[in-house]
DNA sequence: GTGAAAGCGCTAACAG
DNA sequence: CTGTTAGCGCTTTCAC
């Protein structure tokens, strides 16, 4: 069923079919009835491929997913507890909207060229990418070429610094920062003053703003920094595992350790565990994050929460308005943590 | 960049540029050089629009989760453990060979005729459908226009029937009945003869074939089937919830319990623990699907291991080869379950 | 072997 | 207001 056969039915041209369709004003309302007539009769969905060749958009977004690592084994997203919930939320809300959703993973550098080549080709109106290591490059390349985009957890300062021109482009992130900082705090008000940390990738804009909030807020609380409290985990769980076992080894432990995330939190809580120290009894835990299983595991995990779902509402949201072209719109959005507390911290009584 | 402009370039004409985009044979090796060598300079991408367009596919593939239930508040796949780990490595898997994925949710049944739309408007060569309450029409009208298609968790002798020819069809089942089977024999073995069962949706394949083996293993055991002790599930946690605190509340409890998915034998063991009933020492209980969360609970619940990343690798398998069109391929395949002893039960000390 | 030309289904500028 | 016409970028007969 194509528009020419509805045109023969209804009496009238393609071209009106056409102006029916996209719902353009100059049409009477009779002609329009007797053309949406025939359309809902015959079930006619006009093709979204001559569509999109023609000039329109395909009404489907993008949603790229970058992992980046130098590792071979990359860390795959169907098991990361971060990304499927955000991805999955996106594809809920997106198709709630009437959007078709494309979903990509970027596990190397050269899969960057999916992205430009997804809009380049039309695939997509507009896209949304998250992960870590963002291709700067990449990025400017689609923001000058006016894509709608919508990024997550990056530093928007580096959008201003490339760009003189305001486009098409908003930035999600949360307040990390705050967040990281109000963990601390509470931490600090039950009486911790040795805090460890495990820090994610700073290659992240979130791993930043998080390692730099915490190096601040222990100082300024005239808490002296020891940097064999500070882990390096940069979110990878084997990793962590061996900073945490190493820091168990050197017999010289924090009484609490804010992890920049949930994952590695919940395997920080199982290397001490194996080791016979109990949590929070012996030691304080608190992650970032979140996640589902933050709130089922025993002791249930104290964390920041990352309104996951808020983000991918406002993601959608955004690129809808971009796409729509009503207005441009260049703007970061930033969404607020909170700190959920629940059994992994304890107050240090002091004697 | 157009193929016009590579041809210009190249010093061919646009059909040539075409047939060495696409492979053709009948290309002598200095042409088909001097046109690789202008299109790699520039970087060129055949617009995948005009190509569909022209007849040819468009290298992206559908995956359709269903979820269609008579509530109002939908089950939605963000955050359901089984969906999730599924959608997102088909994402990968496919994208590791080189498609685009398209993914859309399903939860009213007007939302079916996105499957058809999806393919009809070529947006998509070949499609995946996994969830709960397969419309056997659409699958029907999908399976007669040819569409290459894999259908999970599905009662393959519904497309026997319906189907004189054979199609482009593979169902991809695991082996329900035997890991039903399986546990309950476990169970048994370990002494208990009073044992319950959480039903999952029986309007789901899988759902049924689980219910169909405990009622079968049962009375193969000599044991008689309490129908009090045959909880409704459907699968959704909150229906999970009060059917098991109704049983408490009937004082008349089973010493073990099998529950047809995981995620319902969480909600049940919450319950339990909540009313003060001991995991394992007053009752044991077993899951369905092996989600991660399963192993990381405490006590870790022993389950039936659903290969859920062979099942998607089966699937873009077969999915790959029908759209490549070597062959046409019309089977059932049936991955295997693992029966996983945890700690979630325990032998009952006969006196 | 390779180019010319028609056509995939739709939109948009141009007339009328 | 509405039909006619010319593309959008590619594939594919059909000749040469």
């Amino acid at each position: 069923m194509k528009s020419e056969e509805i045109a023969k039915l209804a009496g009238v041209s393609r071209s009106t079919v056409s102006r029916v369709v996209n719902n353009y004003k100059n049409v009477p309302k009779e002609t329009r009835d007797k053309v949406m007539q025939v359309i809902e009769q015959y079930n006619y969905v006009p093709n979204t491929m001559a569509r999109a060749l023609a000039g329109k958009g395909t009404n489907t977004i993008g949603l790229f997913i970058v992992s980046v690592s130098d590792k071979k084994s990359h860390n795959r997203i169907y098991q990361n507890n971060y990304f499927a919930p955000f991805v999955d939320a996106v594809i809920d809300l997106a198709n709630q909207s009437g959007y078709y959703v494309l979903v990509h993973t970027i596990y190397e550098k050269k899969d960057f060229l999916k992205i430009t080549e997804a809009f380049s080709q039309k695939r997509i109106d507009g896209g949304i990418i998250i992960g870590t290591e963002k291709n700067t490059e990449t990025i400017n390349r689609l923001i000058n070429a006016d894509y709608p985009l919508v990024i997550i957890d990056y530093d928007f300062n580096e959008i201003l610094n490339f760009n003189t021109q305001k486009k098409n482009v908003v930035v999600i992130n949360s307040s990390d920062y705050e967040g990281t900082a109000d963990a601390l705090n509470y931490l600090i008000s039950l009486g911790h003053k040795k805090i460890g940390f495990i820090s994610g990738r700073t290659s992240t804009f979130s791993g930043k703003q998080r390692l730099k909030a915490y190096k601040d807020t222990i100082k300024k609380n005239n808490i002296l920094i020891n940097d064999d409290f500070i882990l390096k985990g940069d979110f990878i769980k084997e990793k962590t595992r061996n900073s945490v076992q190493r820091l168990i080894d050197s017999k010289n432990l924090p009484t609490a350790i804010l992890s920049s995330n949930d994952d590695m939190a919940l395997v920080a809580m199982d290397v001490f565990e194996s080791s016979g120290i109990k949590i929070p009894d012996d030691i304080s835990i608190a992650g970032f994050d979140d996640v589902p299983f933050a709130s089922q595991v025993h002791p249930a995990l104290t964390t920041v929460r990352l309104p996951v779902y808020l983000m991918a509402e406002k993601a959608i949201e955004f690129l809808s308005i971009m796409i729509k072209k009503d207005t441009t719109v260049f703007t970061q959005f930033i969404v607020s943590t909170e700190l959920v507390i629940r059994e992994s911290c304890r107050e240090l009584i002091s004697d």
